[in-house]
Formats: structure tokens, sequence, C-alpha cells
RNA sequence: GGGCGGUUAGCUCAGCGGUAGAGCGUCUCGUUUACACCGAGAGGGCCGGCGGUUCGAACCCGUCACCGCCCACCA
């Protein structure tokens, strides 16, 4: 006997650990299946699992399952990312808790320190996915750093190098002063920063004259090399050529005319420090400009490059101030400055300025663009061919609409700064001879190859000190867990994968540079779908933060609830283009409708119900059977569709209406008079129906809640323990005399429910049974409430039914059903006045429901432009509503 | 500044040209032999505003308002 409730937490292990042990997670490359791929988005090897990754596993173990249990050989290939800077974060941070640093320890030994951690406590997120139940074929984890992945990255680099698709250059990058290292353009995030915007009057050379500008970073102010106004300016137009004397430095620059000036914005006039500004970079190329830096790689004062040039100005530079700054942080700088200006009276204003500020988005501070020589990927070049493939439907967006936000991105794409001044990730395989010739080369070895051929003797190189941009190696992903550049027969099967699964953050990151190295490496897309979800918030809508304390830890729901319930919910909540707004309460109720399910199978199996292995739903000769068989089918039509369109609230909706509002609200209710004459042949096939149904029940339901539905597979034995993962995925049948079955369980269902509400509406107790007596009701009306009599008056707490002999006995409730009228004789038991006003209530809306129809047809254009089955539609429902209002008028007058 | 999404019952959302729906919550009733993690029933909506197209608009088009997000932007 099962229990009276199923608990997961005694459940969930032991069924994962026996599918894992099985082998039921595994692809079968040698089989003759079509395949169906999906490529684990690998979370960081620091990560632990959260509310993000609980949707977007569950959606990718939903998918995959279903694939799986339609005869797919389905590969779900998982993995972690080394994730450069968060897991040298991690380990940085322990040292410091040991009184040490990286740089103490030096490269190797850091290096080592980090593959112990990940050995230690880099495994968390597997352990966790698999209690979520994520089918992943797990012999096959992949990690970004290892031997092969790696061999795949050098492999990328040397060839884009040779093909000049990846360079050194000397510009400007987004520097991060924290983490001393080069981001890229997408770590990047602007916060809105409430500072000042400072007027700082320049004194124009060889006059009395000065120019003001305005800026919010005055430490900048020591690179400035130029002043520019814009070209049309009659304000500036005499100053054009003249130069300014520099505050502070004594510098003269020039005053240059240039359209980036906006007449409108601050003075009209801006100071131009091509060194630390992306505008201002342009600005001094176009100028010709000297690019001094004054900022160094921790964000602190340097002088070095100008040094030589302060100059003592009575009034507006003072060398010795200057040379104090050396050293100090920037803002400490900026502070100093800006009393140095006020001192000098070079200060004419300050104001209150909120602007968006430039943040790195791991370290959370202030990014300062620097001059630094970085490698560089022509993303530009790779792009093209990953536009075309989306723009060509080889690779699709769902929802659709993701495709502009991709296309708006790739068409305007930056070069990729590659490079990154780390010690955690992929060692950039190029290495210098002393006289700084580079060679690129897969290994040390062809490295010093080439360089011996080059010079013509063995020469000493020092490799590369920088690492690779994380997603340089998450891009290669969809090929080099599948083996390559090695030319594997995965390779082959598994590559393109059919579905991508990820949010929308991660477009520009990963989803698109797939697609450029894809296209580039393998000459196909990655990824035939993308499938794109929202965001997971908390049932108020407010994303989930640490800093808010509203974060939902997924692992704490499945201890409460279940991993079926966290699924459930989140499959039930994951429409097109939602964000997931979940709280306990909505799980809670999951577990409920898991509950549900357990239960009815109690209910199943206390009145014998076993699977049958010889049932042909075909043969079904029972009304009962045939219409829930039927119902059955177009459930399972529905859920199929929905999964085919990525609906998977539309999925768990059809799956659940059908579980409780069909099979258990009605089909177990009508079987139990059957299965109480347990040795009736229509118990027979009552039970084996049953069966056959919870059994398509659990299939349709286990993509979506696998532990429970396995559970009930296993214990009544459908197949050997353990298979219903590996079970076919239903397809609907033909049942006979579907139809006639549908048109007479509807009507018994229509009386039911009319019954009830009535009775329910005059408050009569449920204790309390009555005849249901049929006025003016067809033959077929009354065999049918015949034969189902047992059923309804249990339903309906009918004490007999019948048709009406005689008239009306007063005190009677009454109802309309089709053409007939419903009596209840309740004399005694009802308010007649309530039950007057109810049957006027009752009358006057479908009064005002066929007055609306009847104006409808009244108009001739209608009548005239609609579709003639429109037109015929509302012909049928006036007569129907015109009748049923004179059946309820008339009952009215019985009891007036 | 450019773009995308949203606005439907108290809440969360579905519906996207032809009778306004679900879940949760609320209220009423209920120990009917699976389930109180339950059952039966009820109430509750000028489908954000204004125009337009159409025989007909929650749905299509335009416009405005508000909310959210992305991209750009350190004067």
């Amino acid at each position: 006997m099962l229990d009276k409730n199923f608990t997961p937490a005694a459940t969930e292990r032991d069924l994962y650990a026996a599918w894992e042990k099985d082998g039921a997670f595994a692809a079968h490359p040698d089989s003759n299946a079509a395949p169906f791929t999906i490529m684990i988005p690998p979370p960081n090897v620091t990560g632990s699992l959260h509310m993000g990754h609980a949707l977007t596993f569950t959606v990718q173990d939903v998918l995959i399952r279903w694939r799986r249990m339609q005869g797919r050989d389905a590969l779900w290939q998982p993995g972690s990312d080394h994730a450069g800077i968060a897991t040298q974060m991690v380990v940085e941070r322990l040292l410091a808790a040991e009184g040490t640093d990286r740089k103490a320890m030096g490269r190797a030994a850091f290096l080592d320190r980090v593959w112990q951690w990940k050995a230690e406590s880099g495994g968390a997120i597997t352990t966790q996915l698999r209690r979520l139940g994520a089918s992943l074929d797990w012999p096959r984890e992949r990690f970004t750093m290892d031997d092969g992945l790696s061999a795949a990255v050098r492999r990328v680099f040397v060839t884009l190098h040779r093909e000049g698709l990846i360079y050194r250059d000397r510009r400007l990058v987004n520097w991060d002063p924290q983490f001393q290292s080069a981001i890229s353009d997408l770590e990047v995030e602007s916060r809105e920063i409430r500072g000042h915007l400072w007027h700082i009057a320049y004194p124009v050379e060889g006059s009395d004259r000065r120019i003001t500008v305005a800026t919010t970073r005055p430490e900048t102010m020591l690179g400035d090399t130029a002043v520019a106004v814009h070209p049309t300016d009659e304000r500036f137009a005499d100053l054009v050529g003249r130069f300014a004397i520099l505050p502070l430095t004594g510098r003269r620059v020039p005053i240059v005319a240039d359209e980036y000036s906006d007449p409108e914005k601050g003075t009209g006039a801006v100071k131009i420090t091509p060194a630390h500004d992306f505008n201002d970079f342009a600005v001094g190329q176009r100028h010709s400009l000297p690019m001094p830096s004054v900022l160094d790689r921790e964000g602190k004062i340097t002088l070095v490059e100008i040094e030589g040039e302060l100059a003592a100005v009575p009034g507006v530079a003072d060398p010795a101030f200057v040379r104090g700054l050396a050293g100090q942080d920037r803002f400490a700088a900026r502070k100093a400055i800006v009393a140095e200006l006020e001192r000098l009276e070079l200060l004419t204003k300050t104001e209150p300025h909120t602007h968006q500020v430039p943040h790195g988005d791991r370290s959370g501070v202030p990014i300062e663009p620097l001059l630094t020589l970085q490698w560089y990927c022509n993303a530009e070049v790779l792009a093209k061919p990953a536009i075309e493939a989306v723009e060509q439907g080889r690779t699709r967006f769902v929802p659709q609409q993701w495709e502009n936000t991709f296309f708006a991105w790739m068409r305007d794409i930056q070069p990729w700064c590659i490079s990154r001044q780390l010690w955690w990730g992929h060692r950039i395989p190029a290495w210098y001879a002393p006289d700084g010739t580079v060679f690129v080369a897969e290994s040390e070895a062809d490295a010093l190859a080439q360089a011996a051929a080059k010079f013509g003797t063995p020469v000493a190189l020092a490799q590369d000190e920088d690492v690779l941009d994380t997603w340089f190696s998450s891009a290669l992903w969809p090929f080099s867990t599948l083996g390559w550049p090695e030319q594997t027969r995965e390779l082959a099967r598994y590559y393109p994968g059919d579905v991508l699964v990820t949010g929308f953050d991660i477009i520009f990151f990963w989803v698109a540079r797939m697609m450029m190295m894809g296209h580039h490496f393998m000459k196909d897309v990655p990824f035939r779908t993308v499938y794109i979800h929202g965001l997971v918030r908390d049932e108020r809508g407010q994303k989930m933060s640490k800093s808010k304390g509203n974060v939902i830890d997924p692992l704490v729901l499945i201890d409460q609830y279940g991993a079926d319930a966290l699924r459930w919910t989140i499959c039930a909540l994951t429409g097109p283009g939602r964000d997931v707004k979940l709280g306990p309460a909505r799980v809670e109720s999951s577990r409920g409708f898991v509950t549900k399910l357990w239960n009815a199978a109690r209910f199943c199996e206390m009145n014998g119900v076993a699977p049958d292995p010889d049932f042909d739903p075909a043969t079904a000769t029972l009304p009962l059977t045939r219409w829930i068989l039927d119902a059955a089918n177009r459930a399972i039509a529905e859920a199929t569709a929905a999964l085919d369109s990525y609906r998977f609230d539309e999925y768990a909706a059809a799956a659940y209406r059908f579980t409780w509002n069909v099979f258990c609200d009605w089909f177990l209710e009508f079987a139990k008079p059957a299965l109480a004459k347990p040795d009736s042949a229509e118990a027979a096939e009552v039970r084996r129906t049953a069966a056959h149904v919870l059994g398509l029940v659990l299939r349709l339901l286990h993509p979506a809640i696998p532990y429970v539905t396995e559970t009930l597979w296993d214990y009544f034995r459908y197949a050997a323990p353990g298979s219903l993962i590996a079970t076919a995925w239903p397809e609907p049948t033909p049942i006979p005399g579907a139809e006639a079955a549908r048109a007479e369980l509807d009507w018994v269902v229509r009386l039911i429910s009319e019954v009830r509400g009535v009775r329910a509406e005059m408050n009569v107790p449920p204790s309390r049974l009555a005849p249901i007596l049929m006025k003016d009701a067809a033959p077929e009306a009354l065999s049918r409430g015949a034969a189902w009599m047992e059923a309804i008056a249990r339903l309906a707490r009918a004490s007999s039914f019948g048709p009406l002999e005689g008239e009306v006995p007063a005190g009677s409730a009454q109802s309309t059903l089709d053409e007939a009228t419903i009596v209840l004789p309740l004399a005694g038991l009802i308010d007649l006045d309530a039950e007057r006003a109810r049957l006027a209530r009752e009358a006057g809306k479908a009064r005002d429901e066929a007055d609306k129809i009847a104006r409808k047809l009244a108009n001739p254009d209608f009548v005239a432009r609609a579709r003639e089955e429109v037109v015929e539609e509302n012909r049928d429902r006036l007569a129907a509503m015109q009748a049923d209002m004179a059946r309820l008028e008339a009952a009215l007058a019985r009891i007036a």
C-alpha cells in the first residue's frame, strides 16, 4: 500500500543514483536513433545553484527527458567553466585570510593552489544539479581548462592569429583598477552616480581671457593635451588656434575646433585627455595630440610622462603641488585638485551632477580607460557569417524578438579584447624573443622551433604573461566538449546541437561568440534554436539579490517541498519572454499537485488497478473508458504541441488540467460505482483503462516531475524499475465511438454541475438527498440519466432520477439543461424568495445575451460580411438562448 | 538619445479578430469509503487612456501615459 503522502526526501537521492548508475542519462553514439543535443551553459566552477540555474536547468531537463522519451539519442553535455576572475577572486580571498597573497606565492604556486581548491570545492554545483534531477550525461563532464579543451583553445588562437583575426594592438581599453586587468566592453556596466560638474577656467595664453571647461573628472586634467570647441561655435571662434595654459601643470595646450564638442553641453568647451577617455582619444588622433597617461594600473596618479614639462605659472600652476600628487589614488587626487583650483580661484562653479559612470561588473569600481598593449580578436569578420545564419533562419531565436537584440549588437560589433592580466585561465600561446619578436604557437616547443628557424639559432623565449578572457574558451564549448580538434564520432554526431537554452543577459557574452567560433571552425551553426528564458524574480517581481535579502535558495525549496514541486512551479511559470516570479507559496501549491497525483494513484491501488501490458485502447467498449481515453488523446496532443513550441507553461497547464480536472475530478468519480462491483466485467475494463491512463499521465508528467512519476511507475510495476525515464512518450491512438462517448459524458458532467450549482446556491445541505425530475426531457437525456444514476446520485446528491410526472411540485428549485427543465423538489428546504431571485437573475442573463446576439444578427453588414459559420453559430446560439430564457421564465412563473 | 518588453479579476498570469479565462487569495457549504497538501459552489474585470481600421477589437494600426529592461553616453 502506498504511503499517505509522497515523501520526496526519502526518494530523490536513491532514485537519481539508480538512474545514474544504470546509465539512464547516457547518450548512445552508436545507436541509430536521431541525436538530440543540448550543451549545458557551463556554470562557474565557483558557483552554487541559484534560482536562475534552477530555471534554466529545469527547462533543459524537461526538453532532454521529453526528447529522450520520444526515442531520440539525447545528449545533455555537462561541464563547468573555469571562470577566470571569479575563481581567482575566491582563492585570493582564501590567501588573504591566511595572511598572504598571490604575488608573494608566485604564479606557479598560486595556480597549484587554485587547482587544489577546484579539486576540493569546485564540484558543488554538480552535486546540486543532481538534486534538481538534471539528467546530464555525467561521464562526459568537461571543464574548460581540461587538457582537451585547452588544446582547442590554443588551436583556435593560433589559427585566428595566422588568419590575421587575432592581433596585438595598443589602444584604450576598459581598465579595472581593482583587478588590474583589461576587461571587455561587455563587462562594463553603467551605474548612476551623484557627482559634481566642476567648471574650471583655463587662462588663454597671451591674453587676459579664460576658456572655461566643465568636467566630472578634474584629476584627468593633468593629462589634458587640448581644449576643443565646436567649429561653428561663435563664442570661441576667435580662440581656435591659440593656446590655453593648463592650470596646475602650466602646460600650453592648443584650442582646437572639433565636431565632437557639443555647444549645448557643459560650457561648450571641452578638455581633451586622450589617454583617459574614449572620445578624447579619437579627438587626439584627429589632431595628432600627444597622449600622456597620468594614471597607473592601480588607478594612482603617475606623472612620469609629463613631469619634465611642469612649468610654474604664478597664480595658475605650481609644480610642487603637482609633484605631491604622484602616487595618490585617483579620488584623493580629485579632491586635492579641486581644493587647489579653488584656492587659485580657477574653479568658477561647482554643480551637483548625476551621470552614468562605467564600473567593472565584477569589481564594482569605476573603470578607467587606459592605454595598453592587448590582444584583440577581429569580431567584425567573424560576426558576418553568424549574422547571416540567423538571417537565413539556420539558427532561430525563441522568442524571435531576441534576434533584433542579436543583430543590433553583431552589426556594430567592436574589436574584442581577449587578453586579461590574470593568472587563472588559458595562458596566451605567444612567446617573445629577447628582441620582442612574437611567436604564436600551440606549444612552447613549436614556438622555440619557429624562433630557431627565424634566428638560425636557438633562442630563449618568454611566454606572454596574460591569460585569455574566460568567454574565449566558452565560445568553443559546443565543439571543444565533443573532442575538437580531433574528428571524433561525437563531434560528427552531436554537432550542431539542437537547442541552446539560456538567459538574454548572456546573448552577447556567449551566444554570439559561439555563433562566431562555431561557424568559423565547424562551418556550421553551433545550434539550430536558441531558447531565451526570463529571469527569476521574487514573488513581488523584485530581482533577487543578496543586498535586498530576497534571495530564495532552490536547495531549501527542494528540501521543503521536493524537487518535483520546484520543477513544476518553474515549468508552469515559464512562458515566452516572461520573467518568472517565484515564491514559496507557489512551490507549496505545486507540491499539492504532486500529492494529488499521488493520491489518485493510491485510489487506483486500493481498487486493484494494475497495468496490463496487453491493454489496447481501441478495444474499449464502455462510454466511460472511451471518453477518458479520448480526453487523454487530446491532452497528449496539447502537451506535445506545447513542448514542440517551447511553451512550458502550456505543457504544464494541459497536463495539469487532464490529471486533476478530468482524470481525478470526473473519471475516478465516475469509476467508483463500477469499481464497487469489483467482479463485474465493467469493473475489469475500468481498472485496465485506469491503469493505462494513469500510465499515460505518468509519462506526460515525467519530464517535469520525474521523481514522483518514476516512483509510481516503479511501484505499479508498469515495467522494470527505473524505466519510466526511457519509456516512449505517448501518442494519441484512435478510440472507437469517441464522439458518442464524449457527448454522453459531457452531458452527465453538465447535469451534475447544474444540480450542484442550484443546491449550493440554495444552501441545501449535501446530506439532504433530493430527486432529480426532468421536465420536457428528450428520451436520450432520460436514458443517459438512468444509465448514470449511480454516479449522479453520488455527485449530485440525488435520491433518484427520472421524468417529471404531472405538475412541478410546489417549493421546487428549477434549472435548465438543453431542452429540459431540471426540477428539484425541495419543499421547505429552500427560500422561495431566494429561488425567485435566482431564477429571475438567470433569466435576465439569458435575455441580455439573447438581446446582444439578436442585435448582432439584425445588423445587415454582419450577416453580409461575417463568415458564414460565424453567422450560423450566432443564429444557433440565439435560438438556444431564447429557448433557455423561455424555460427559465416559465419556471419563474410557476413559483410566482 | 536609440531600441525591446509590459499594462486583462485582490495577486500572478494565459488568451492576441467572433460567448473574457486559469491558478492562488476571498466568501459560503462540506468528516460522500484517494486526497483538508481535499471536495462542492459563489462573488469578483468599461482587458492603461484617446483615436483609427473592421460587420465585429482585450486582440490589428496610430498616439499618449506609466512600469521594467537592453544599448549608447564620465563635459
